[in-house]
Parts: C-alpha cells; sequence; structure tokens
DNA sequence: ATGATGAATCTGTATCTACTAATCACTTCG
DNA sequence: CGAAGTGATTAGTAGATACAGATTCATCAT
C-alpha cells in the first residue's frame, strides 16, 4: 500500500530548488542560515545540510564557512545532451523552438550503430532545434517502442518549455536514466543536413551520440546531435593538487 | 605553526584511493562494510560514508543497500582538457607518449583569445600527443610566467607518467584548479596542424579550448587543443525523473 | 575617523544513536 | 532436490550533540 516514501532531505532539496527557480531567493543573496531553515522544514541541521550539499553540487549554491550559503546561479550550465538545450537557450535570454521533422512509430530500419545498441523495435523522433527561429541543432532521438507507447505528434510542442524532449521522457513516459555515454566527433556536414542547418555542404561540424542507461543498464534513449556551434562546459573539481584522474 | 588539518574523511578518502588504484581491491569484489571500515580507521561510519560517498559520486564505487559497496572502476572516464590524457590513454592498454614541439619563455605574441584570458605574460609549451607512436593530439599550453619559474624543456619527459602536464603543474610548480570552462567547436584543420596530426588539410576536427582558474577566480592555465578523434563522456546522474536541469 | 578587539553567527567536521529497508545466506519443509 | 521462509548483514535516512574554524559586525580605545 505504501508508495515509495520520499525522503525528507529530497523533499527540502525539491523545495529549495522550487524556490531558487521562481527568484524566492535571488542570485547572490544569502539563504537562511542552516539553523534557521531546520526550523522552518521541521528537520535536523544534518537534513538541511545533506539538501544543500546536493544543490552546492549541482551549481545552484556556493558556501562558505563562517559566511554562509549564497545563490551561485539559477541554471547550472552543462551542455551535454542531457542537459536541457530549452533551459540553456532561456537562460541565455533567448527563444528556443523545436519544429517537428517526422516521427516514425517505429522507424523500419534504423542505423547501424542504433540498432546495436537497442534490442527490441524504436521509434524515432527528429526534431530541428532554432535559437530566436535560426536553426542550431538537428537532432534525432531514438527509444525503444515500447517505453513509449502512445507515442503522437502533439507531444511535441514547437514552443514553450514542453519542448524539452528530457522533460517529455521523463514527464509523459516515466523514463529515467542513471548513467549515459556521450561521444563528440567532428565530421563534415552532408548536404541534407547542412541544408537544413543553413549551412555549406562539408562544413565542420560536430556530430554527437549519446546512450542514456537506466539503473538495470538496459538502453532508455539516444541522441544524435548535429550541430556547428561550439559547446560550453562548465566544470568543477576540487581545488586539490592531487589526483589528476 | 599549525598545517591545515587534513580531515578524516579526507584522509580516509585517499587512503580508499590509493588502495583501490593498488589493486588492493580489484573491481568487481565487494568492499568491506561500513561498519568494519569505521573499525579499522577508528572514525565513525558517518565519517567512512563521507569518504566513500565522494568515491561513489567520482566514479570508483557502486553501493547498494543491503548489498555493500562494489569497486566499479578504477579510472572513471572523464575526457575532457582537465582528465589527464595520458591517464586515459593508460588505462585502454595503448601507449602515451608526448612529443615537445617547444616552449616559448615568454612567448612574444600570444594569440588574442589567450591575451584575453591572462593580464600578465605567460608561457607556452607546445606538445604532440601520440597514442602509440601515432599523433593524437596537438596541444598548446599556457601558463602565466610567474607561475612556472624555472620552467625548461627537462621537466616534460616525453614518456612515463610524468607527462601529464597536470601532474607536472600540480607537483612541480603547486598549481591547483577550482573551476574551468571548456568549449569544444568544430575546424577545419589548418596546414599546420594537419601535418602533425598525419592527415589532410582541411579534414574536420575538433578545437577545444579550456581555461582553468584558481579559488580567487585568476585564470591559472589555458589548454588549445587539436584532435581528429572523438572525446567520449561518461556522464552519472541522478536516476530521478525530475529535474532534467 | 580609524584600527583593534571580541562576541555573535554560521558553516565544517565528527561522534553516537536509532531505526528502516534491501539483500543475502542459510535452514527448513514439502 | 527445490522452494519458501527466516534471520543476519548492510546500506539508507534521520536525529541530537559538540566543538573547531571562518566570517561578520558592533563596540571600544586610540
Amino acid at each position: 500500500m505504501n508508495r515509495p516514501v520520499t525522503p525528507k532531505y529530497m523533499v527540502v532539496h525539491d523545495e529549495m530548488l522550487k524556490r531558487l527557480k521562481s527568484n524566492h531567493y535571488s542570485v547572490g543573496t544569502r539563504l537562511p542560515s542552516e539553523e534557521s531553515l531546520a526550523g522552518t522544514f521541521k528537520v535536523s541541521r544534518v537534513t538541511i545540510r545533506k539538501s544543500l550539499e546536493m544543490l552546492v553540487d549541482a551549481g545552484y549554491l556556493a558556501s562558505r564557512q563562517g559566511s554562509g550559503y549564497h545563490v551561485d546561479c539559477l541554471s547550472p550550465q552543462r551542455e551535454t545532451c542531457l542537459a536541457s538545450f530549452t533551459d540553456a537557450v532561456l537562460r541565455k535570454g533567448q527563444v528556443p523552438g523545436a519544429r517537428l521533422i517526422g516521427i516514425d512509430v517505429p522507424h523500419p530500419d534504423p542505423p547501424e550503430d542504433v540498432a546495436e545498441v537497442f534490442d527490441a523495435p524504436v521509434v524515432r523522433i527528429h526534431r530541428l532545434r532554432t535559437v530566436d527561429g535560426e536553426p542550431e541543432m538537428l537532432v534525432s532521438t531514438w527509444v525503444p517502442t515500447n517505453l513509449v507507447a502512445g507515442l503522437a505528434p502533439d507531444a511535441f510542442p514547437e514552443f514553450g518549455p514542453g519542448q524539452s524532449i528530457l522533460r517529455i521522457l521523463s514527464d509523459r513516459f516515466n523514463l529515467a536514466w542513471s548513467r549515459a555515454c556521450e561521444t563528440v566527433r567532428p565530421c563534415a556536414a552532408p548536404e541534407d543536413v547542412a541544408e537544413r542547418l543553413g549551412i555549406e555542404t562539408g562544413a565542420p561540424i560536430l556530430s554527437l551520440a549519446c546512450t542514456a542507461y537506466d539503473d538495470l543498464d538496459s538502453p532508455v534513449f539516444h541522441d544524435q546531435v548535429f550541430r556547428a556551434t561550439p559547446i560550453v562546459f562548465n566544470l568543477s573539481g576540487s581545488a586539490r593538487k592531487t589526483d589528476p584522474a
């Protein structure tokens, strides 16, 4: 009868994240102290710490001994396939778009590298992502057919926050991943890709392939992306001198 | 008089990491339980947990409730500029090399994007990294001259583990970074680069630029890399369904 | 005004404790 | 022999507590 109980630290984490995103605390300001938050959430300081540490790790907060927690960044930047393109564009103050090129349910003949990953029949969602209306990248998302029963074009709005494929897979189809492997390789733009991106055929572009797996190491989805524009990563590492692994 | 005291959890973390790397525990095996480790290290279970959680986050260990901690991977893969190329190649069972092309102390005329980053005069270390003797990538490392006093070519062995630039900067010059920003862009191989990499001029390749900063946000070093081969990332994320940020 | 002092505040580290929930190995019974 | 059940082991969550170390700020003396 009991649903899986959400741990308290997760409840606090989610609530704090919601507050951050809704500007309850704005960038640069100081958060209430751990003690104080412990009081308002009616949990121990240990629990509050765990929640805040998660937000620090994720890049939202920064903490300094003696000073407190400060809001660092509302949307920490991690421009991998698994970070939402939609969110990344929105936080630059630009308008993301997603033109649906086609959905194949199931796709009759997936390319070899996709077929290698999935045993089962797969669906392909083919979209052109835009920034301020300009084409930015061409994305093919492959998902096992049985994981996205009832998939239809109307699941893919061309505008608004709902266009994020990650959000769609997560909210609509309950898909969760725990591990992923992403490959970035250089390539010359094939004619059809170049045309869609509005660049010259043969121009150097990036080709990204990303496969995400669930807890049991079953592939959940595979993304294939062509883009001409650079990818930016922000890395934070322990400032320790040892272990350059 | 007191040196900064290393916290216990860090001592345990380092010791466990050393044991992992030296094959004291081998891949796939189970670690002693938290309780047991707490006993051997003479610390509380909470402290042990903190250390092990760090190793889990870093990708070395995996834990399952009721089952224990298992050794997952001896060198979690993160092929960014800030991960050691040397280590990455070594763990694939191949032989990394580093042919020193030149050192300019100081470099008379750094390109604009480098000059933008650093106020002070900079050194350039120009190297060709190889795998099993074959050229793999062309690297220019830029460091402020004052941070690497006494830099000489003999600091850069062409073979062996000491060739890692990260290790050299860290061990020899005590350089530490806490934050970095890396950009990956597609480009067509210029003639001189193509020649060194043994590919055709104009072939699509990857151009990486990476700047690392210290605690005070001062730039510590800047890497510029040309490579024709793909980059692979392994990403692990909370398998939660929410927050596709 | 300015600088030094010290108290208050706040995070960092560490321990002990208690209970829950998943897993595993062993025993028992059909 | 095999399956079900049971108890021991182990990580996960959560709390109370204590003290150390960094920061901030008000206060006081110069």
